[in-house]
DNA sequence: ATATATAGTTACCTCATGGATAGTGATGAC
DNA sequence: GTCATCACTATCCATGAGGTAACTATATAT
């Protein structure tokens, strides 16, 4: 792909017609990523996923979980019983962004070291930069 | 990669030892992503970014060309003449970076429309439902 | 003397994200 | 009667990312 030319620049034509926009954007929601990877190995009740995901507070679960489900990468069944019983699993597409999530986390692991030693130089600043 | 299991949960161990979280939060940036595909085809002046990147203030292209070039992303080139030239380009990790936000447009170009199908469904809502 | 060009700073303000806390509804167990 | 369970929902509030606008420094050109 080299077509980067074609890209808009300017960060309103980049939100309004650039496919990238959309999907940073979720990632850049706090738990999105976390939860996604909860849903990977199958589906979960709401309280599972709670205690799973440590620190989460119910709003934010659902919240998450919402706009997962409008966006098409979540399925949420609801079971018509009291107490109430809810289950959330990864849609195709959801399975789909969990590999695109794997391409991240793998150039991550090569390359996350790289940019930790460049913080740490930049840190410690020009005291050792001769 | 199947080691979905040693994955942290709960947000706290994620940002500590997730290097994803990394990145992820790199890319949550609102610049950093049209900064880096502008820097694609080569050295650029502070003045060439800010012309490119429509709407960008000094500030925001400072603050985010500085973070970029603190986690080794980014070269910056000082000549030392008046009126100043400061020129920046892609160090090799940041083409590479490059290359995931390739990915992840590609990824995007592929799913972006289900994802706003999914969305427009959610939003007429039941009354197309049966 | 004044204007211009370049690459930034600096101070201040706004607004969205997300955290904290408490409340809701329905039913079966005790 | 009331307590527990479960899946939320509602409300308020703090933090921080990012926007606005004005200011800085220096040498050359006029």
């Amino acid at each position: 792909m080299d077509s980067d030319d074609q890209s808009p620049f300017g960060y309103d034509a980049f939100r309004r017609t650039c496919p990238s926009h959309t999907v940073l954007e979720m990632l850049a929601s706090k738990w999105v990523y976390l939860v996604v990877c909860a849903l990977r190995r199958g589906r979960l009740r709401n309280g599972e996923l709670a205690r799973k995901l440590e620190g989460i507070t119910p709003k934010m679960l659902t919240q998450t979980l919402r706009v997962l489900e409008r966006d098409g990468l979540v399925r949420r069944e609801v079971f018509p019983v009291i107490p109430p019983r809810v289950e959330y699993e990864l849609t195709e597409l959801g399975q789909n962004l969990a590999g695109l999530l794997n391409q991240i986390r793998s150039w991550s692991e090569q390359h996350a070291p790289d940019i930790k030693d460049a913080r740490a130089r930049a840190e410690h600043g020009r005291d050792l930069v001769a």
